[in-house]
DNA sequence: TATTGTTATACTCTATAACTATA
DNA sequence: TATAGTTATAGAGTATAACAATA
């Protein structure tokens, strides 16, 4: 139950805020690498060394597999993801990053996983109180959408 | 200057986290009233009883004055808006609410900006101490980017 | 016969350029 | 001549359905 409505609301509208901030500043480093939001999430999702069918993709993505079809057509144009026959059932390809795609894949983690000057200058007490409450605000958040999507 | 790498970064992925997943809940909430981003982004952005011009939105959402137009023909389709011919120009088309977009605007907001029960749960010093150092955090980045855009 | 991935096609959202009607 | 908005057109990204190759 609620302690203090109006407390939660101004954290609330602060985490909402700073969520859409966040999508900015992703927004903006994709521009700068030439990037579109598909790459990326293509990107961060594929490892170096673990090449990944397109049906396992897709199915990651929550999209349809002839969009993926076109994703990874779009990915091998730019050299940084190719497809590779699977020995065992010759139906699947397997989408592998390229050398090139690796080094994207670093430089684009870099950037987006960058600690902003903003964050990393508080104090250390600081931090710590907000990681743990976000930690704690989180967990519960996971928890209760589980169980609506269990209800569903 | 950073106090501890680890913990900033620690809190840096948890606030990632967190936005993504407000991301997600925003989209599955307007999956549920049958909006789009788009028509939601309108929607938040009028306010009963003050129609604004289409350049004037376009603007504000940092797109093409055609590309409003076909916003706004969108929203006229779903009985949400409607223009309106300005009395002193008549060149400008006044885009206003219609009492079903207030309706519909009011329910948006109200499942938008409700505060989910592993927020409003939290005990009130927790709450408080998030809240500020978030404000913090927030308020700095704000600096940091303004700065980032004017030397652009 | 069922499954993996592709192709053909269509729809949404976005932008650019040409146009209209006002100013 | 300049401005507010529209229309014509094109491109990116998404989905559905029909199809090919393989299981």
């Amino acid at each position: 139950m609620a302690h203090d409505p109006a407390l939660a609301q101004d954290l609330w509208r602060l985490m909402m805020q700073s969520a859409m901030s966040q999508v900015g500043r992703a927004s903006s480093i994709l521009q700068q690498l030439g990037l579109t939001p598909g790459h990326m999430k293509a990107i961060l999702s594929l490892r170096p060394g673990e090449p990944r069918p397109i049906g396992t993709l897709a199915q990651g993505f929550g999209c349809d597999a002839s969009t993926m079809t076109w994703l990874v057509d779009r990915l091998e144009e730019r050299g940084l993801v190719e497809r590779r026959p699977d020995k065992t059932d010759r139906r699947v390809k397997a989408v592998a990053l390229t050398p090139q795609g690796v080094r994207m894949k670093k430089k684009l983690e870099a950037r987006m996983f960058e600690v902003p000057e903003s964050i990393a200058g508080l104090k250390p007490d600081v931090l710590e109180q907000v990681r743990d409450a976000l930690a704690l605000a989180m967990s519960r958040a996971a928890e209760n959408s589980s169980m609506a999507s269990a209800a569903h």
